[in-house]
DNA sequence: CACGATTAAATCGTGTGCGATCTATTTGCG
DNA sequence: CGCAAATAGATCGCACACGATTTAATCGTG
């Protein structure tokens, strides 16, 4: 037993025990494999959480879309002005309340989103050598902790 | 059965079966839980890895860092260059061969590094309403996964 | 010993994250 | 109605990440 070390030989640092630390590096280490899937698309890895965002539900406004992914204006504005300036999103102003804008995926925003959902979830699964029922696993406990953390 | 789902009521979109948005979003959550800790202390989470790695083994040069943290000078080069503006190590050149920069913690740095040993990473673990024994599984997974990740 | 290949770090440009602040619009309450 | 408070986005500055390139030093092979 206590053969449970993966990486740590002797001299590991605190590092090896911070589940923040394996959290941060696997976030790097996962970049780095979607890099080069979203590449051709010509689009960022928040940039494609985005569009499957409004895939599933267009004309979110600037909060929901940053409720939905976690991230606030001072982040979402230049992103989404990013991906209309690569003319996959159009920002309007709502009519009934010109503070809010909404965002719409145009046509090749949608193919751009449906391509990439077609090609790269399959291929990151395969990559991360998951069996499906373990990234699920892996999922719910990561969306736990998330949610304690959150609620202070 | 079949109740796992602990944020998606009904409509969701992919994004909630991503295991990468999970570590991604928990990444976010972690460094928000980490600023107000870190903040007193003058430093910011990536720096105070470095800070941790540096305590364990001095004078690594910039790639035994990056090696141990997961990145590479064109990052570590500016933030050790701040982490040396705030006096916290020193830079120096190895005099048996030129190319390589040598890191070392200043006493200021070594006290800030204990400092931030004694008092962070039990208030994290605090917050993450985790076992100990939960938060060496989920570690080890998350290792697990890096490991297949970066194998490729 | 010479010189091309390799290596270590630094530099540059782009794209996030985020605290702090600002602007524009709307709401709410006297 | 009138105006202060609240709200939605946008802007700004700073600090990562990272691909691509550059500079400087060392190595290896002829």
């Amino acid at each position: 037993m206590t053969k449970t070390a993966p990486t740590p030989p002797p001299g590991a640092d605190p590092l090896d025990d911070f589940l923040c630390f394996s959290i941060y590096a696997t976030g790097l280490a996962m970049n780095r494999l979607y890099k080069p899937l979203l590449d051709p698309l010509g689009i960022t890895y928040p940039q494609y959480l985005a569009l499957v965002a409004l895939r599933t539900k267009e004309g979110r406004t600037v909060s929901e879309l940053g409720e939905r992914l976690f991230l606030e204006s001072n982040t979402l504005t230049p992103l989404i002005k990013r991906l209309e300036a690569a003319g996959l999103v159009t920002r309007t102003r709502d009519t009934a309340d010109e503070r809010v804008v909404r965002i719409h995926l145009t046509d090749r925003g949608r193919a751009v989103a449906d391509e990439a959902l077609r090609c790269v979830p399959a291929q990151v699964a395969a990559a991360s050598g998951l069996t499906r029922a373990r990234a699920e696993a892996m999922n719910a406990d990561l969306s736990v902790l998330r949610g304690t953390l959150l609620k202070r």
